[in-house]
DNA sequence: TGCTATTTATTGAACGTTCAATTAGGACTA
DNA sequence: TAGTCCTAATTGAACGTTCAATAAATAGCA
């Protein structure tokens, strides 16, 4: 049972191969305008071989995007930890694991997406599933504002609109798939340094190296 | 000739009042997910009306989007001849500009957007079209870029990286439509200043108020 | 080891529906 | 009557979904 080797994949490779060129199309070109032709073409299977594996197509796309939100969350959880536990050093290792995912996902397999997704994509879940999902994206970002917060109250950190600023901060991390080009002269780590940067300067931070 | 009164609209106001549904709906729902029927009964008409206006739904796209990006540029210039001809005061006004007409345009008739459409809908026009917007889109970044590089010469900002701080501007901005909520306690004003005020931080503006 | 039964995985055809687009023509204005 | 603005009816393609048929893998039993 080690090593399945005939045309019939093994169920969980179909699965999640599925699942990943989903995360990529929809990414690309929208949920609407992605077909089951267009995603069973990039599996190699046929259009009605989704069906083994989920209920429906926007079940699909709920899957897709409860998968990206909880891996973002825990490579988050697992980046946190390897940083300083003072508010400039997590920030600056949230916005640094932010923009490195991003752009990772957008020329790779494993599409992490936050709150892209919530543009159009989660108004085609019905409202259970969409309240679910925006919870997880509501935990991300009260610990941005949280650690803007405390920033505040120890002093390392100015600033009287610490929910605004950390909006900000997300919006602009958000933004750089649409315009980072991974054949340019800057790498994803320049980036991800630049806006790092960038957000203690929103924040008010004291000693910025300059 | 002057005024039509009866059931036939004159002409320009049908074909306003669709690009007015259409920059709305595309918005809301995405351009693949507004059918001509959607558009045709938010205007009052049969959705086979939009053809005498427009040769395809593709060109009526393109005709909002142009429309829209010109505007934007319209709008941007005359906010800019009302600010002081400084960097930072040039700066603070397009940022306020920008935040302004996204948040009024997703209360309001005439929907603004920027970048916003880059996302998915420039990539449904043809190239020649795409290409021509791309260039509007060109010249607001050059803009922002270019007043970040005039004040660092001028000693009024301090950074090194004009062209992504310039990206990272425009990122957040483009970002407050998809959490602003008008009900909210912010107005767009306090938004707007915020966001200016932050835009300001980012490129190392001296005299900050704090 | 071999034969059969069952479960797992996949296909291709067909469905009802929706869509953008076309056509032919009607109502109104000048 | 000619031109403008719009509708109703229709078309063909594409869509998500269902389903019967089937092949491949697994399990049970001799």
């Amino acid at each position: 049972m080690a090593v399945s080797r005939s045309k019939q994949k093994s169920s969980e490779e179909t699965r999640s191969a599925l699942m990943d060129s989903a995360a990529r199309l929809f990414r690309e070109k929208g949920y609407d305008s992605t077909s089951l032709k267009d995603l069973a073409l990039a599996v190699g299977v046929s259009p009605s071989a989704m069906y083994w594996y989920f209920p429906s197509k926007n079940d699909l796309l709920y899957s897709v995007i409860k998968r990206t939100l909880h891996r973002f969350e825990d490579g988050m959880t697992q980046a946190l930890t390897k940083a300083d536990d003072t508010p400039p050093s997590r920030l600056a290792a949230f916005v640094r694991y932010y923009v490195e995912t991003q752009l990772s996902g957008s020329s790779e397999v494993a599409a992490y997406s936050y709150v892209y997704a919530t543009g159009h994509m989660l108004d085609r879940l019905p409202d259970a599933s969409r309240a679910e999902l925006r919870d997880i994206e509501r935990r991300i970002f009260h610990f941005v504002r949280g650690t803007i917060e405390q920033g505040v109250s120890e002093g390392s950190f100015a600033t009287d609109y610490a929910g605004t600023t950390a909006l900000a901060i997300i919006g602009m991390c958000e933004h750089v798939q649409t315009w980072f080009r991974p054949e340019g002269r800057d790498t994803v780590e320049d980036i991800a340094d630049r806006y790092a940067g960038l957000c203690l300067s929103m924040v008010g931070h004291r000693d910025d190296r300059r």
